[in-house]
DNA sequence: TTCGTCCTGGTA
DNA sequence: TACCAGGACGAA
């Protein structure tokens, strides 16, 4: 499921192969994931990528006639590299085929991921970006605790929530809290400053741990070639329910929370 | 603020 | 065969 790391990985990925690069063709095989836009194939022919942006869990491709591209990969979707006579991938949804023989895949087996093309000066008022908190990974301290201090309600509903800090999902919400000794199932009204001082520190040490790692892979997320990240091998807590804490011993606790899954330890959480 | 919906492969 | 995974959005 990507997240923060995820995006910035297929990000770091796909920029150098992307820049300068134009579409040649496009084939929208699930036209359920493209948004807004009967025309986004015809619309994207032509068209030459100049930057490549992350904002939280999205990727703008910056286009030229002040175009963006924008790309979400919510819950399966991955971006795949291939040579246009490569065997095809098995959940190919979107083909950008590459003026030089290369295939730009968006793969997605579960098909809820989206693909949105707008002009420029419209991207920020596409709903999600309009209301997106600070990037996760670069947020200040001050800023993280300010923010949060005028939350008020489930700490791991908080964190799920773009419009507070953009970027964490299911797995690196439960990690960060692990890492912070905080139950995530907390108020984050009853948060001391010192606490909310440890979670920011947390969140980032636990995304940047993510993106050293090339990101989490279970079933789903993989690099342009296939190659799966590393970091779900050093998951503290999420997938772990039931297991032993890998600081203590102690079983670990699983909750629902705003229909997550939420795994914690009841003794190193407080 | 909470909950249903989208969507389909994998698993029990 | 039924259920589970979950990011974002819209409705209640």
């Amino acid at each position: 499921m990507p997240e923060l790391p995820e995006v910035e990985t297929t990000k770091r990925a796909i920029e150098p192969v992307l820049l300068g690069n134009t579409f040649h063709t496009v084939e929208v095989l699930r036209p359920n994931m493209t948004l807004f836009n009967k025309q986004f194939a015809s619309s994207l022919a032509g068209k030459t990528v100049r930057t490549v942006e992350r904002k939280g869990k999205y990727l703008l491709l910056h286009l030229t006639d002040s175009l963006t591209l924008i790309l979400h990969l919510k819950m399966s979707g991955r971006l795949g590299l291939r040579h246009i006579d490569d065997a095809a991938l098995t959940y190919e949804r979107i083909r950008f085929h590459l003026h030089d023989n290369q295939v730009l895949i968006f793969n997605d087996p579960r098909t809820l991921g989206r693909a949105t093309l707008l002009p420029t000066d419209a991207v920020m008022s596409y709903a999600a970006l309009g209301s997106m908190g600070p990037d996760a990974l670069t947020v200040t301290g001050q800023e993280f605790s300010d923010r949060l201090k005028k939350r008020r309600g489930i700490l791991k509903s908080v964190l799920l929530n773009q419009s507070f800090v953009a970027g964490i999902g299911n797995i690196y919400a439960d990690e960060s809290c692990f890492v912070a000794g905080i139950n995530p199932n907390r108020r984050t009204e009853t948060l001391t400053d010192v606490e909310r001082s440890v979670l920011h520190k947390a969140v980032i040490e636990t995304l940047e741990k993510g993106i050293r790692n090339m990101g989490t892979s279970f079933s789903d997320f993989s690099d342009l070639f296939g190659k799966p990240g590393q970091n779900q091998k050093t998951l503290f807590v999420y997938g772990r329910n039931g297991k032993p804490c890998l600081a203590c011993g102690t079983v670990l606790s699983r909750s629902v929370v705003g229909q997550r899954g939420t795994v914690w330890c009841g003794e190193c959480q407080i």
